[in-house]
DNA sequence: TTGTTATATTGCAATATTACGATTATACTG
DNA sequence: CAGTATAATCGTAATATTGCAATATAACAA
């Protein structure tokens, strides 16, 4: 099917899961690596660093920023992205939280 | 195309990227947490724990295994598949390192 | 307003993932 | 060895993801 049977689950377990869908492609770690190093990042650079199409790019970004991790404010006509910190800290807390509660018993 | 242009991406990007993929599905996540909560695990209790079917669960398993957090031995009849802790801290690591990298330093 | 540049959206093709029934392999038991 | 229980593999269907060309929209500049 493909379809994953998303009621099955508890709600922290499915949100863990739609985070690490975030940073489960490539690109998407390449993007927000980039975002997060420049100081203005538009997207037009974004493409030519990562060298997908810029539909493509505006594809991930439209993923990462559903996520919440993105801030966008226009600078001219270009558009400068940025990582959203504090949605990110929220991102690695959960992720930390989930390392510290998964700790074999058995083996 | 659904193809990810892997080549483009520079090792550790695409590293990052694999190790999110195997925590970006519910059921693998329960199945990882279901395992480091119990003494002996076997197949048959994750079956009957997540709700999937057995060879979706096996499947599962074989995704976390490809990534090397599985260890199992046989007990009796059954399997006992226990997360090799040692990789998963592995695996932690390179969240923290991507974490901290990844800072903002615009807006 | 018209033209230009930058980004988003749409539509579609190719591939990947998820899920399960049917079957096969594996390890034990009698 | 034959029988049983458990897990893996195969085949297949449904859905999701990825990628891009074409097009639309948005913001600015003249």
């Amino acid at each position: 099917m493909g379809a994953s049977k998303l009621d099955l689950h508890a709600e922290d377990i499915k949100t863990m899961a739609t985070i690490a869908k975030v940073f489960a492609h490539p690109a998407r770690i390449a993007i927000l690596q980039y975002i997060s190093k420049q100081e203005s990042c538009i997207c037009n650079d974004i493409v030519d660093e990562i060298g997908l199409s810029q539909p493509t790019i505006s594809q991930h970004l439209q993923v990462i920023n559903k996520a919440g991790l993105l801030k966008g404010n226009y600078k001219g006509k270009s558009i400068c992205y940025c990582l959203n910190v504090e949605r990110f800290q929220e991102f690695q807390a959960q992720f930390n939280h989930f390392f510290k509660t998964t700790t074999a018993k058995c083996c």
